[in-house]
RNA sequence: GGGCUUGUAGAUCAGUGGUAGAUCGCCGCCUUCGCAAGGCGGAGGCCGCGGGUCCAAAUCCCGCCAAGUCCA
């Protein structure tokens, strides 16, 4: 539990506010108006700004970031420019979430220090956990951007904490124009993300405006505190964490009924115009229908209060009818969410996340789809990239104009992709619901499981086609859960990451050519060797570690890997015989395995750079790994790469090897180097530590730890050897470089040699003469079908001739030679049309056994026969009783098999009529 | 990263171990002044690729390649 000292500030005191229990809820919070009883958070308080603005004038969105960091910055705080919506400096969440998240996790741990201190912010998130009450309660979106001071204070160095803090909300809201009488406190601890504190909730008519955190505690195993079942104790350092909602500034300036008409009225308007749907607030029956709905909304939790009822309540307290209601609400709900969804849609995309199925992708590909299907269900005719440029073209940020041609190349892709998926799963619902009709059912919720999750069918188009059939769907409210019940979530398994204490001097950055060094043994642990420092280059960023030996006198221990834990370096060894601590040991580095290394990680920097150039600045590095005779290098790309741009980025990456380009390297603090270079630093992820290690290669400027070659003649031939798509959006790009490379076009010279001389032409007519050969064996397969043909009629015929009579029925037995299993069931089956009984072997072990119609009529049944003489071949067979083949190893035997067949006729005639 | 699904004629798909099919499209002929429709006939398949099991594999098993989809 958080004390109760810790919400009793000097400021409050100072402002005589008063601290109150909340009659409803039974939290905490802090007013200037004695007489107040409830907390003023909704359901405790309904909203009392709507129709009835809390600031004394309206601002539209720029005008109110404005006035905040111009706020905030006039006391003191360095304004910082925004972070992108995609957190590609995180490696536990795709989007960013909040403003603390751009400083999330190395700032706030301490380990490097903040880009200025204090600062302010505003930082555009994107958040879709609430997606489905997006439109329909008046106050969801995905995106908001969260407004938000902040203060990194150390034990050393505190610069302000809550006092200030609540200070300097209070006076922008009063500020503004705000009653002060109206301003509540409502202390709320918070945790999340292994950090939790204090934090006071800042509520104006109902509305939270603002969350003001106190981060000091951190999760720890045995810590003083409990807070949401979790245990935490105080941090060194501690951080004012806020958040203002910049959107919900700019509705309760306005009071608007919905916060979609107060912060983009213009852009609803013109949706609601193309949707032809009549929108005017000036209507009072007709705003008030919006104010009550989100009023009530603002009481509820959509995701679990049934729609159905909230709208009934609705309607009865504006006194129309509920069928009134849905007519007017319904579709103004869908033009309000898909306004919010094409913004989200500009900066994701603007911000440079592809479309694909898997991570960061998918959520763009869900809000793209879910747009969509908004804007089928209104009929509404135009392209969902015009929207979305009409946000671009709003938003202050040029470097998207730019964008705006591959963002429309993308977003056409998918529409495209959405339509096939939707026209694709409409055939698969008729298919179903045909096949429910005919058992006269309805379609079951597992089919409708299956037709969504497995096909991306979404339930309420399975059910419009179905209908039109005349076949009903078992479709229930919460269908999206049982989904989602069936997906079995993995465990997160928490890896026990040993700490090691020490610190390991790494001498490959300053001396990338020496093979030799000498240490000193620090420890041993497991059977691994830590030394004082290392040539040796431990497994990291996609490149592994380097292979050499230590000696100790005349003794040699081979280093088979190489890891860092922390600042230590572990050489794992072969053997650890005697080797010991304070041992002095000669290191030498495999320099072929390292250079190879070297080699192709400079490599993978060039052929990432020429992929950009050929392919656009959307090309982002989604994984890399080397080996020794091999790179590969995974890039966002939204289509699959041509064979021409290939060779293209195969030729711009050499010709970046022909210009003998140096290689720099240098260690920066990490906030000068992000003002430099900004975040595409971060291509193969984000190092930890104050100063980071940027390598340059020509124009490729990253952050990287790897081995370098110095210059990048030294490379040697790239030769880049496939491209595979390994996710929609992601495409994989396999090289080799130096002696990999001419070794790899080595290997594929042996091929074209190999093939040409069995062939016994010159290899540049393989393509026409393989052409040529496949062509003719397709027309000799034809050949030889037509002939086997006309050779089972004509031997069906000849062995007619040798037919013998048994009970009536015309047989013939029959071995032919090294017929194969067609040719033998083309003249069976000939007999059979003749009515005769076929028993016909080939020396290759195969009978087949064809019955006609008298045959039939008296019981011959030929599968039975195949099974029984196939024995005496030491196989099997089977069929129908008309025809049958089968056959068996012992092919020597067949003379006898055959034999018995006739027996079992002859058997079966003395047994009389007993059907075989 | 995990789950599910698919790959058969130009297209859409049947075919769950026993002679590869349907519909549309294509070509030819009949009918017509011509077109459409209709009738008759025909062409078109490494059943994604490679291995395995089996007397026998489009079908079962393993690997690969290509694609779809839901989720974290």
């Amino acid at each position: 539990m958080i004390s109760d000292d810790e919400y009793r500030l000097d400021y409050f005191a100072d402002q005589e506010f008063h601290r109150r229990k909340c009659d409803s809820c039974g939290k905490f919070f802090w007013t200037r108006d004695s007489g107040k009883k409830t907390c003023g958070d909704p359901p405790c308080d309904v909203y009392t700004f709507i129709g009835n603005p809390v600031f004394k004038r309206a601002h539209g969105l720029g005008e109110m970031r404005e006035h905040y960091l111009s706020f905030f910055q006039a006391r003191g705080h360095t304004r910082i420019s925004r972070y992108p919506v995609i957190a590609r400096w995180r490696d536990d969440i795709y989007l960013t979430i909040a403003s603390i998240a751009d400083f999330q996790p190395f700032v706030t741990s301490g380990l490097v220090p903040p880009p200025a201190n204090p600062l302010t912010i505003s930082q555009p998130c994107i958040r879709l956990d609430d997606l489905d009450s997006v439109g329909r309660s008046g106050r969801h979106l995905t995106t908001f951007e969260m407004m938000a001071h902040h203060v990194f204070n150390t034990k050393e160095r505190e610069l302000y904490w809550k006092d200030r803090t609540v200070q300097l909300c209070d006076e922008l809201l009063l500020g503004l124009g705000t009653d002060p009488y109206t301003v509540t406190y409502k202390e709320n601890p918070w945790a999340g993300g292994g950090n939790a504190g204090p934090s006071v909730e800042c509520l104006v008519g109902g509305l939270e405006l603002a969350t003001l955190v106190f981060m000091d505690l951190k999760v720890a195993k045995d810590g003083k505190f409990e807070i949401k079942g979790e245990r935490y104790d105080k941090m060194d350092n501690y951080i004012v964490d806020t958040g203002y909602g910049l959107e919900r500034f700019v509705w309760a300036s306005k009071g608007s009924p919905t916060i979609y008409d107060a912060i983009f009225p213009d852009f609803v308007r013109e949706v609601a115009d193309m949707a032809g749907v009549e929108h005017d607030l000036e209507d009072f029956e007709y705003a008030e229908i919006f104010a009550q709905n989100a009023r009530l909304a603002g009481m509820v939790d959509l995701e679990k209060a049934s729609l159905h009822e909230l709208r009934g309540k609705i309607a009865s307290s504006i006194g129309i009818s509920q069928d009134k209601l849905e007519k007017t609400v319904v579709p103004m709900e869908r033009i309000y969410a898909i306004v919010d969804h094409t913004r989200c849609l500009a900066y994701m995309l603007g911000d440079g996340i592809i479309p694909s199925n898997v991570k960061s992708g998918y959520l763009a590909r869900l809000v793209l789809r879910r747009t969509l299907k908004l804007m089928r269900e209104l009929d509404l005719e135009t392209s969902i990239t015009g929207l979305i440029e009409m946000h671009i073209s709003n938003l202050d940020y040029p470097d998207w104009k730019k964008k705006m041609r591959i963002i429309s190349e993308i977003l056409d892709q998918e529409e495209q992709k959405y339509a096939e998926t939707i026209k694709k799963g409409r055939r698969l619902v008729v298919k179903t619901a045909e096949h429910y009709r005919k058992i006269g059912q309805s379609i079951p919720l597992k089919e409708m499981v299956l037709l969504y999750d497995t096909h991306g069918i979404p339930p309420e188009i399975a059910r419009e086609s179905a209908e039109k059939l005349g076949v009903n769907v078992e479709l229930p409210d919460n269908f999206y859960s049982i989904v989602a019940s069936t997906h079995i979530r993995a465990e997160e398994v928490e890896a026990d990451i040993a700490q090691i204490e020490g610190k390991t001097e790494l001498l490959f950055y300053n001396r990338p050519f020496e093979d030799t060094f000498e240490a000193k043994v620090v420890d041993i642990y497991d059977d691994s060797a830590i030394l004082d420092k290392t040539l040796f280059y431990p497994e990291g960023g996609g490149q592994p570690a380097d292979h050499g030996i230590l000696e100790k006198g005349d003794h040699l221990f081979k280093v088979v890997d190489v890891q860092k834990v922390d600042d230590v370096v572990l050489h794992k060894l072969e053997k650890l015989d005697d080797l010991k601590k304070g041992d002095v040991v000669l290191g030498k580095i495999d320099m072929k395995r390292r250079f190879a290394h070297a080699r192709h990680h400079t490599a993978t920097h060039l052929v990432h750079d020429s992929a950009k150039r050929v392919l656009g600045d959307h090309v982002w590095q989604a994984g890399a790994q080397k080996s020794q005779d091999r790179a590969r290098l995974d890039i966002s790309h939204y289509k699959r790469i041509s064979s021409e741009a290939l060779r293209e980025i195969e030729l711009e990456a050499n010709s970046r090897v022909m210009e003998a380009i140096p290689v720099e390297t240098k260690f920066l603090p990490r906030m000068e180097a992000e003002q430099l270079f900004g975040f595409e630093l971060y291509q193969g992820g984000v190092p930890p530590g104050t100063n980071i290690r940027v390598v340059k290669v020509g124009s490729d400027i990253e952050a990287c730890a790897g081995t370098h070659v110095t210059n990048t003649g030294m490379i040697g031939p790239i030769k880049i050897l496939r491209a595979e798509r390994i996710q929609d959006g992601v495409e994989r790009i396999e090289f080799a470089a130096g002696e990999a490379a001419v070794r790899a076009m080595q290997a594929r010279d042996d091929l074209l040699a190999e093939a040409s001389s069995i062939l016994r032409i010159p290899e540049e007519q393989l393509p026409k003469t393989v052409l040529r050969f496949f062509d003719e064996w397709k027309n000799q397969q034809k050949e030889l079908e037509r002939l086997k043909k006309e050779l089972a009629k004509a031997r069906a015929m000849s062995l007619a001739f040798d037919a013998r009579s048994i009970d009536d029925m015309k047989i013939v037995v029959q071995k032919m030679g090294l017929a194969d299993i067609d040719e033998l069931l083309k003249a069976a089956s000939l007999l059979a049309e003749m009515d005769f009984i076929a028993i016909l072997g080939s020396e290759t072990g195969k009978i087949v056994v064809a019955v006609g119609k008298s045959g039939l009529s008296k019981g011959v049944n030929a599968s039975k026969i195949v099974k029984m003489v196939t024995k005496h071949l030491g196989g099997g067979g089977g069929g129908s009783p008309d025809l049958a083949q089968g056959g068996g190893p012992l092919s020597e035997k067949m003379d006898e098999a055959l034999e018995a067949g006739i027996g079992l006729i002859e058997a079966r005639k003395k047994s009389s009529n007993q059907s075989l």
